[in-house]
DNA sequence: TTTATTTACGAGAACGTTTTCGTATTTTTC
DNA sequence: GAAAAATACGAAAACGTTCTCGTAAATAAA
């Protein structure tokens, strides 16, 4: 251990230790020369301020957290590294938290945010998501909050999200172009947003083209992988089966085409699959 | 803000503050009767300890560092995804830094790290790190620090590795089993040592068929993206194109693909792929 | 009964910063 | 040359914990 700190800078430069607080702080109250002698020290001893002072005296703690289902899905990760990439450049630092799409961990996750630990949360919700209790808690302790992709509707924090309409209509449109006949939809959740507005657009889609609307083309899918992976099965088999494929997320997709694959369905000849990602 | 404290559940308990931090530490100086009060007093309030006051205190922070090149690569994803687990099993925290295999970048964040922001670094190192001084910086301040899949191998901390010799023997054997005759090694830099053990493995297993080893299968690719992708068009462009590609690690079996489909090769009739993942 | 020992709590000192305030010295203003 | 203002620094109080002591009261041992 025995770290450097402000104390020892102080002692060594015959300095009070707020003098050399507000030196390395650029303040107007110390001299030019000071500042240049403690910066120099500083550097020598190679001082770094402690953040757990830092941020018990300011009440910031220069973090922020990013709260996501899971990380082994592009877009999530493509979402952590912009958000990596501008939380170093701002000089803030980044604590990453997985779900696992379970709200339950969900909510004891947000429980220990709520001391200051972070000094804001980028959050987008697991797909089991009902109660919100967990979220309206942070709110009311005014802890910065921000959903992206998948957002609880009915709380007022900025939320950044997909045109998920219009692209679940145009993604089914395009199957549509390409000469999709049986289109289906695989949904991964009823109460979430941007399943259900992704679905909203495939339903248009279908109707503007003069498509029925088959509910049994719509698949009900959740977070029970094995679950969903033989309900594909069991779908893709059928002597009707479906020509075109819109999965509301990449997992999804994903294991589609692991389905075709094993039932020697060809991609994009037998079936057309687009998705979100 | 007006976040409770200990004074707040002291002040309210009429205890004093001390007393109060014992109860909720469950210590055998305070009276059962007077845990159940605090604790239940906590509960209602829902008090939270100070990450920053108890990390001053204590110093221990109860979190840990990720420190990986690249966040969109499934093996990078899957160990956070391991790491993230136990950690929040283990009640700690896991920081993430990316250093884009930015040696400069990597030193920075190492840097940051060495003011009990954490309790603890694991670390794969970008292809670049040749200077090691900022890991012996760590290692002077006594913070753990582990090493991951690409290590640093002259510094004595912990590592966890795959064999990447045998790896590589068995991958490149698994081509020749498979017909390969002009087999390409894409080595991501030639100081990795995940990197080299791996060709290690190329090399011998080609030595064990009887197979020459030619020097322009070897390719050394970099970070640059196009200039690798350039790379790989002029040698599949080659009347005498690789049959089979090692690729050391899966960003470059990835741009290996694309250019094969680029080109028209198909995959697995006209060029085989095998990838470190 | 007197002396030890245990039990249950409180006072107060850290941890390392930041920041307000006070104050000697110097500089400016009239 | 006196008063006012600016300059450059230090003392000390937070921030909220944890933890070492100190110490009354209650119990046990002598």
């Amino acid at each position: 251990m025995s770290s450097i700190t402000l104390a020892t800078l102080a002692k060594e430069l015959k300095l009070s230790i707020s003098t050399v607080s507000k030196a390395l702080h650029d303040s107007h109250e110390i001299s030019e020369q000071t500042k240049l002698i403690v910066l120099l020290k500083a550097k020598e001893l190679n001082y770094q301020v402690n953040p757990f002072a830092s941020g018990l005296r300011k009440q910031k703690s220069k973090t922020i957290a990013v709260v996501i289902p899971e990380i082994d899905d592009n877009f999530f990760t493509l979402a952590i590294n912009g958000i990596e990439s501008v939380a170093q450049v701002k000089g803030y630092h980044v604590l990453i938290y997985l779900t696992h799409e379970d709200v339950k961990k969900e909510a004891t996750i947000t429980g220990l945010l709520q001391n200051g630990r972070v000094d804001g949360i980028m959050i987008s919700i697991s797909t089991e998501t009902g109660d919100s209790s967990h979220f309206e808690e942070l709110k009311s302790k005014e802890i910065p909050l921000v959903f992206f992709d998948r957002v609880v509707e009915n709380i007022s924090s900025p939320k950044i999200i997909t045109n998920d309409f219009e692209s679940g209509f145009k993604a089914t449109e395009h199957l549509i172009e390409n000469g999709c006949k049986r289109i289906a939809f695989l949904s991964i959740s009823n109460t979430l947003s941007i399943s259900n507005n992704r679905m909203k657009g495939y339903e248009d889609a279908l109707k503007k083209y003069g498509m029925k609307y088959e509910p049994d083309l719509v698949i009900a899918c959740d977070n029970h992988e094995e679950k969903t992976r033989s309900l594909f099965r069991k779908i893709l088999k059928k002597k009707k089966r479906p020509d075109g494929i819109v999965a509301s997320v990449e997992k999804l997709a994903i294991n589609a085409y692991e389905i075709c694959n094993e039932l020697g369905l060809k991609i994009p000849d037998d079936v057309k699959i687009i998705s979100f990602s």
